[in-house]
DNA sequence: CAGACAGCACTTTTT
DNA sequence: GTGCTGTCTG
């Protein structure tokens, strides 16, 4: 993915016919095909021509593509450096480089096997003349990228109150997955931001990355798209070099991916083009990001005389899930409709739906369920929780914190992200690459040198004067006398510090390099007297980032790989059990899955479905289509019927989604309605045919009920507003107004009270031990 | 220039 | 409830 090395030519041409008489190259290292069914067959063989593998959740579409770029190699087919194969995320690209490599001996160098972005980002180095960059530009991460556009926000004169730099980098980041350079912005998009000013901004923010000589994530795509459209020689070099171009998770393709593809394919006509994408249209859960399912819809109109090959034999879950999970996901339109079947595992354990009081309980109840499943012996490693968003991870990880109970959390902040790994890593690209005006800005007063916003502001004066990078600019003001003499002898010695630095990365490893930089800059200084808890911690990251960095020869290589390979392989903490968003929890397979949180406003999200509507909701149902199908015996769903957000306490109704589960494999427990909450009344409706019979959003069972049930709230009270949030209280209506000043009350969570204020169905009240509070009638109790 | 407090905003996430 | 950002003050 990052390597750097020169790119070993393909030797020889053609090779496709002659081959088969020569000594085959490749050597099958085991019986490849072994155990595949006759579709998953047919997709691995068909190798030529257009290819759509329409492949369900658990059906063994990665076991497809990997099995058919061996089976590529081994019939001569093409060379390793002739194979284009995508993935989305580094780790799926390095998992299909393993598994094939278990297949074919000796061991091939797929070089063009990566994500979009380590691709695009590989070629744009070998041209990046053609787009305006030097070959070691920087790629920007997201921090870069809003404090470059703050300063643009600053010179424009832009109130960044009313304008958010994120907004922003939000319209930018649309932008560029949608393929539109500056000047294809329609006027209506850049019209919108700062009163119009959207659109200059685009093109003034490009030209700033230009003369930092860096590109962003969307760049990465976005300038090898124009690169080939601007140099029809460049892009019939790859046409003549990729034979093959493989693509996993279609569905998830953004326009610029697309554009791209379609570029790179266009190399024969159509009907001819060597590209077998592996999609699921029901898995399609990144819509918010750019992604376009349609993509994976037309596949067949991009290239007339596609084959499609549906793979819906489940290997992974039982009847019931794929029962539930097939009969949920039915509801949603424009799909290309596959059906999950398995034939293994005759039924299975029932799906449960739990109700529970709140967060704390389902937390409490789903610990309790661990360890019973623990005693029965199944591992905590078979055993994740799924959560719609991460705010709902803290709860689980503070019980499992009191039980003891072993987890692991999957994609928490992550490494790179990590304040003192960025000012390493700015440190760094500052040495690689002097002209790198975001790392200066970064790391200038870091630790504090004394050089502060004055100094740094005449810097940047003399810099875009001059045009010259800062660290150059430092060099032109410490012969002047413009600066304070203090400031002056810390620039001085700083530069020669940098100068040390570049001079030293020639001879030195990488990972002691950043070890001199960190000492000698006063970087750990700064973290010995920080007495703070964290900065023990950070100490231990930038050990462990160096520890990192042996595996790498040269500074550039590493800036290369942190760059685009930001996951990190999650340290095996032993047996634990996972906690994650359902996000993440695509591709992966648990025994025993929880999914907390199934709650209207939770799940399916409120959010999600105020901005996109239906299409929101079915994004939504997706989701739930993908946490339902990472279970392989079980599925253990759970509602909270209070649940706070925002530090508001919120009553709420089960998901939509359990009404349009098949009641025959839901097993329906209700905690909660010990608690004198009301009651789960029963999916048993039974609406489940195929086609959605419900014209919007605001049809579906669920939201008619959740209508009923504050209707009838309505009659027993006011609602409550508090700040934007309509709190809807739990009350039934039949004690609408029982409570008396000082009357003793008992709360479920803060304890025994007295009522100190009444104002509707909200009361004040001073508890024993948790102090005044202000609680909704609904949550208390006579005492 | 640096530390302290107040105000606000707060899905999902890879690259 | 929390964490970040921005402003105020020493």
């Amino acid at each position: 993915m990052a390597d750097t090395a020169p790119l070993p030519r393909p030797q020889g041409g053609p090779i496709t016919s002659q081959l088969k008489s020569r000594q085959p190259k490749f050597r099958a290292a085991v019986d490849y095909m072994a155990g595949l069914n006759p579709e998953q067959r047919e997709a691995v063989l068909l190798t030529d021509g257009p290819l759509l593998v329409l492949a369900g959740a658990g059906t063994g579409k990665t076991r497809v593509l990997i099995t058919r770029i061996a089976h590529i190699l081994l019939q001569g087919r093409a060379w390793p450096s002739e194979i284009l194969a995508v993935t989305f995320t580094n780790k799926a690209a390095r998992e299909m480089k393993e598994r094939v490599n278990t297949f074919v001996t000796p061991l091939p160098e797929l070089q063009w096997m990566g994500t979009f972005h380590s691709i695009s980002a590989k070629i744009l180095r070998r041209h990046a003349e053609l787009v305006d960059l030097n070959p070691n530009f920087t790629i920007l991460d997201t921090d870069d990228q809003i404090r470059l556009i703050k300063q643009l926000l600053a010179a424009e004169n832009i109130d960044e109150k009313r304008w958010p730099a994120r907004q922003f980098a939000g319209m930018l980041d649309a932008w560029k997955n949608r393929g539109l350079l500056p000047k294809d912005v329609p006027p209506a998009d850049s019209g919108f931001f700062a009163n119009g000013k959207g659109g200059k901004l685009y093109y003034d923010y490009q030209a700033r990355l230009k003369t930092v000589n860096a590109a962003d994530f969307g760049d990465l795509l976005l300038e090898c798209i124009r690169l080939f459209r601007e140099n029809p020689e460049v892009l019939a070099e790859y046409h003549r070099r990729f034979k093959y171009m493989l693509v996993d998770e279609y569905q998830d393709s953004n326009t610029a991916q697309y554009l791209w593809l379609r570029l790179l394919a266009q190399g024969k006509p159509a009907p001819e083009a060597n590209i077998c994408v592996v999609g699921d249209d029901d898995q399609s859960i990144y819509g918010w990001r750019g992604a376009e399912v349609d993509n994976i819809l037309r596949f067949e109109t991009d290239f007339p005389g596609a084959k499609v090959i549906k793979l819906e034999r489940n290997y992974r879950s039982t009847a019931n899930i794929l029962k539930a999970a097939s009969t949920l996901i039915a509801y949603n339109e424009g799909r290309l409709g596959k059906t999950l079947f398995t034939d293994i595992a005759e039924g299975g354990e029932a799906i449960s739906f739990t109700q529970v009081y709140d967060s704390e309980e389902e937390a409490r109840t789903i610990g309790e369920e661990i360890e019973q499943y623990q005693r029965q012996g199944d591992a905590l490693n078979s055993m994740a929780i799924l959560v719609r968003a991460s705010y709902q991870m803290r709860e689980f990880e503070e019980r499992f914190i009191t039980l003891g109970l072993n987890y692991r959390v999957v994609g928490g902040p992550r490494f790179y992200e990590r304040k003192e790994i960025r000012d390493a890593l700015a440190y760094l690209r500052l040495v690689a690459q002097p002209s790198d005006d975001l790392a200066f800005e970064r790391i200038i007063n870091v630790p504090k040198r004394g050089l502060g916003d004055a100094t740094v502001k005449m810097l940047m004066e003399t810099a875009r004067h001059q045009r010259i990078p800062l660290l150059q600019a430092v060099r032109l003001m410490v012969q002047t006398e413009d600066l304070k003499p203090k400031q002056r002898s810390t620039l001085r010695a700083l530069v020669a510090q940098f100068d040390d630095w570049a001079y030293r990365a020639d001879s030195l490893p990488p990972y002691q390099l950043v070890e001199h930089i960190l000492e000698e800059s006063g970087y750990m200084d700064m973290l010995t007297a920080d007495k703070s808890v964290e900065s023990q911690g950070r100490k231990e990251n930038l050990k462990e980032l160096s520890r990192s960095m042996e595996d790498f020869e040269s500074l550039g290589g590493f800036l290369e790989h942190i760059s685009l390979v930001m996951d990190r392989d999650s340290a095996d903490s032993g047996d634990a059990v996972t906690i994650m968003t359902l996000h993440s929890a695509k591709g992966l397979e648990f025994d025993t899955v929880f999914l907390p949180g199934w709650e209207d406003g939770t799940f399916p999200s409120q959010r999600s479905m105020d901005e996109s509507g239906r299409a929101g909701l079915e994004e939504e149902r997706r989701l739930g289509y993908v946490g339902i199908t990472r279970g392989r015996k079980r599925v253990r769903i759970s509602a909270a019927q209070n649940r706070r957000i925002h530090g508001l306490w919120q009553s709420a109704i089960p998901s939509r989604f359990i009404d349009e589960l098949p009641p025959d494999v839901v097993e329906v427990t209700d905690r909660g309605s010990a608690y004198g909450g009301y009651g789960y009344g029963g999916g048993a409706s039974s609406r489940f045919n195929k086609a959605d019979p419900f014209e919007s959003v605001y049809e579906t069972p669920g939201w008619q009920r959740a209508r009923a049930n504050q209707a009838n709230r309505r009659g027993s009270g006011p609602l409550t507003i508090e700040g934007d949030l309509v709190a809807r209280s739990v009350d039934l209506g039949n004690q609408s107004s029982g409570y008396a000043l000082g009357e003793r009350v008992f709360h479920l969570k803060f304890g025994y009270g007295e009522v100190i204020q009444i104002e509707g169905n909200k009361l004040t009240i001073d508890f024993e031990k948790a102090g005044t509070k202000k609680v909704l009638e609904s949550f208390i109790k006579k005492g």
